[in-house]
DNA sequence: ATCCCATCCGTAAACGTTTACAGACATGGT
DNA sequence: ACCATGTCTGTAAACGTTTACGGATGGGAT
């Protein structure tokens, strides 16, 4: 292993001191022979500067990492999408921790900042404990939160809005003459699941709906629950005429069984998924769905940590991101929603903004299982 | 920002030398009463090690990055979720970059080793050009390919063998009394799309079916591609009974399009898709999809190189991963897959593994966009 | 008492950079 | 001729670790 060049070896072939060497090579003002020699020197070697020596000096690793439960849900999956070009234009490399959801995991994560092997974290965690604030307060180094975190903790923190992304897709089912509207949502104890349950009341609520045990059911936020939950939900109220899922698979999961029942979709029952994953596009009929704007998230998660980590001393900020209600076959027919189908983002066929509330009343920073 | 303690910190609180406090922490034998008033002074300023500081001393940095065209393809995010515990496992952090395929970035990746911000690469290139060889050959640290790689270009090789695969596919076709078996094809200027076109003569060949040109496309590797190649064929060639995809995004596409033009699948037509990705599970009917194995291609990437890791002088060495079959309705209808669903991998209805050959005369180790 | 050896620990150098500081030299003004 | 000024470059310290080396200490054998 033919131990590579350094400054000094440089230095030496060129007959100068490696501090010259290091000027050149940051540009820094030098004679214009100095300048010549140094660089044909390090061309001729093949130098590659160290970055680790580099980092030790300027204190700086120019890597962020970013902490999530797992690649594999869509969800992160487009919150990553965004986020590394952001930091890759700003020269950031891009670390990645799965964390499984393990609490204990996203603890050592956050302590690991200790080690100052990145400069900076983005970490969307499922549930948020005690301890994960006790340590957020803690931090060596910039965190922002994707997923809400009180005020007061301290560090940016980028919400999304549950509250008018559940009514979005309530009025649109309403507008559809639907009133039987059911509930399929995830564990009720992380931070998505709560603020999706009270979400769910409040627009029935608004819309002057009652709010039926009958319609709701609570299980993971895989596909086999919302297979589950649903099939229980057509045995106990079998005149229910609207799904809302709490997210993409469970609506996956809901679409099976009303196949396998015989329940058309949307004719008999209309399914509403949420986080307009591209699961969404891919499903048959394609799955309406709420977006709380992953990737819209992610990217206003770098952004708000690149600005931290130019200017260390800024007030901490919270951003929140708007809902939008993608409409497609699985609530408007497949004929309407091909004619929609045109405009929209990559994913959505025809997009419904919040409503003009400006949607900052926000609770959940979500990313459901 | 208070500085964190060092060594140098704990040494005088501790009243002992950084060369104790270093020893301590590294569990070298010490005289019990040192390590106490270390341990303790460490605990009390809550110290943490500076893993740049130890990297430079170490010439390791515990680090290894990840290299492919996009995390937001599948297969690569297959590969991640494999690669990503094994590598924690042993105490490394995993590094991401996604390359757009773009051959200047891989190179870029390539050169980067040499500042040594990791310990090694894993790298899925979409293309092989001979940049990249000649890159390979001079990279400052262990590299491990995903995707095949002319033998003797002296690193680790891991590859996928579409060969086996599409005879895989056309022999269970065939069974099912089709005959004219289509094919739909990414670009075959990239390595999969190239592979693919020449296993899929090779398969008619040994079927004793004629090669019909009619029955082939060539488009991109998405669904879009996917969707217009079918289109064209139906038109050309409208008595196709079977379609083999060079991916599973081709193939959603071509569900689409045989939904709306009233050909039932499998009844009329049936849809193989390749690469057996989640989407396979999603769509409807669910794709029997060839499994070139992307998890465990992931998988045995990241344990090849941990082993180099360990022992640098090693011989460089091939592995294949033998292709799978898993069958779903696409191409036995609904009844029949579900009679099957109970066993089989996470995705997998029933699962056909490579006849008898070992299959270890692969040649394409894929990753299709 | 003397010597030897083992045990423990401190000093200092090293990893590859960046940068404050000061020395060397040339230039131009007086 | 001298000094002030400016430009360029080299020396050395620093970033936070690990580790080779040797010094100090104490115990046991003679």
């Amino acid at each position: 292993m033919a131990e590579g060049p350094t400054i000094n070896t440089i230095a030496r072939r060129a007959g100068v001191s490696i501090a010259s060497v290091s000027r050149v090579l940051n540009g820094l003002p030098t004679r214009e022979e100095t300048v010549r020699r140094v660089l044909s020197a390090a061309e001729e070697l093949g130098y590659v500067p160290n970055s680790v020596a580099r980092s030790l000096k300027n204190r700086r690793t120019n890597q962020v990492a970013f902490a999530m439960a797992d690649i594999g849900n869509p969800v992160y999956l487009a919150m990553v999408r965004e986020i590394q070009p952001v930091l890759r234009a700003a020269g950031y490399r891009l670390l990645l921790h799965s964390t499984d959801a393990d609490v204990a995991d996203e603890l050592d994560v956050l302590r690991g900042l200790g080690e100052r092997y990145v400069d900076g974290l983005i970490m969307s965690p499922l549930r948020v404990t005690d301890e994960h604030l006790r340590a957020l307060a803690a931090a060596r180094a910039p965190v922002v939160v994707i997923g809400s975190v009180p005020e007061g903790t301290g560090v940016d923190n980028v919400r999304a809005d549950s509250r008018t992304g559940v009514r979005l897709a309530l009025d649109h089912l309403h507008g559809l003459g639907r009133r039987r509207i059911a509930f399929v949502n995830g564990p009720t104890d992380t931070v998505p699941g709560a603020a999706r349950a009270a979400a769910y009341r409040e627009a029935l609520a608004a819309l002057g709906l009652p709010y039926d045990e009958d319609l709701v059911e609570v299980g993971d936020f895989y596909r086999a629950d919302g297979a589950a939950a649903v099939q229980a939900l057509l045995d106990r109220a079998a005149d229910v005429d609207a799904i809302m899922c709490a997210n993409d698979l469970i609506a996956l999961g809901a679409l099976d069984v009303l196949r396998r029942a015989g329940r058309r979709v949307p004719e008999d029952v209309a399914v509403v998924g949420m986080d307009d994953t591209y699961l969404a596009a891919v499903a048959w009929p394609a799955l309406t769905s709420v977006s709380l704007g992953s990737a819209r998230r992610g990217r206003a998660a770098a952004e708000l940590l690149l600005d931290r980590l130019e200017n260390g001393q800024r007030e901490p900020r919270v951003v929140t991101v708007e809902p939008r209600l993608a409409v497609r076959a699985s609530t408007v027919g497949v004929r309407a929603a091909e004619t929609v189908e045109s405009g929209g983002s990559s994913w959505a066929a025809g997009e419904i903004g919040a409503a003009g509330d400006g949607g900052s009343t926000g609770d959940g920073g979500e990313g459901s299982r």
